[in-house]
DNA sequence: CTTTCAGCCTGACGGC
DNA sequence: TGCCGTCAGGCTGAAA
């Protein structure tokens, strides 16, 4: 990497100010742990979210700097540039304390690791709402609002549903869905808002397929019953009071 | 300990 | 046409 050049500073907690320190050193290797990624250079690492919005593109050095385009970093003929409309994202150097969140999340939704079994033993002490259990990135990373809102309709499970009463039955098809889910919508190239692309300056299609989610007061497309809305861990929920009733056994 | 919530930011959308 | 308010998303630190 020749040099690095910063148009907006204001990402979260502000982009560090001595990216120099990456000057004339190689980027080595690119990691990723539930929503980060690390940019691995000889010396340092920085560590990376996108947020909801951003993405990192490369593109010839000499292309002209877009309206949301917040660093560079120059690789000679080609850069590496991260474009972020709403700035949620965030570059920080990696360090102990940032390992060690890393370490306290839960597993990679899309590894073994994420089974029936596993979703049981984590949830055995929450009596919360499932919907949020599933969000909580120390349980299973990676899925937000979106994916958990399908994923709880496709298995019929009410997202107020206390999550340790749930049936390991159950447990076993939300799993499923979310796996799945998440894979439909890795191949389909991700869903998020209409301004989000990718590195080729994609925008995804996966939300042309949402079932529930942003469907408040529109028919069930199984049972035709009004979608509705609640909030739960401060995130509107839809869901099908028909297809996902809210079991309140005892 | 657990759970909730404001705040960060901007674009899309609805209402006037 | 344009302005204005509201909402959405992931994550954190503070509060309950």
């Amino acid at each position: 990497m020749h040099h690095s050049q910063i148009f907006n500073p204001k990402l979260r907690y502000g982009v560090p100010s001595d990216l120099d320190r990456l000057n004339s050193t190689a980027l080595t290797q690119v990691h990723r742990r539930a929503k980060y990624l690390l940019l691995e250079f000889a010396e340092h690492t920085l560590l990376c979210h996108l947020g909801m919005s951003g993405s990192f593109v490369i593109c010839p050095a000499s292309a002209a700097i877009g309206k949301h385009q917040h660093l560079r970093f120059n690789f000679g003929e080609l850069d590496l540039r991260y474009n972020d409309p709403r700035r949620f994202g965030s570059v920080q150097w990696h360090n102990g304390k940032l390992q060690q969140r890393l370490d306290n999340l839960g597993p990679e939704p899309l590894t073994e690791a994420f089974s029936a079994h596993y979703l049981q033993a984590a949830l055995a002490r929450k009596g919360s709402a499932i919907k949020g259990a599933i969000m909580d990135q120390a349980i299973v990373v990676g899925v937000g609002n979106i994916y958990a809102t399908e994923a709880l309709f496709m298995a019929g499970i009410h997202p107020n549903t206390a999550a340790n009463r749930i049936a390991l039955s159950d447990l076993a098809a939300l799993v499923g869905h979310i796996k799945h889910i998440l894979q439909a919508a890795i191949n389909l190239g991700g869903s998020t808002l209409n301004d989000y692309v990718n590195g080729q300056g994609q925008t995804g299609y996966f939300q042309q397929t949402l079932l529930v989610y942003g469907r408040s007061k529109q028919p069930c497309p199984v049972c035709t019953t009004p979608i509705q809305a609640v909030t739960i861990a401060g995130r509107t929920s839809s869901f099908c009071p028909q297809c996902q009733p809210l079991l309140t056994l005892e």
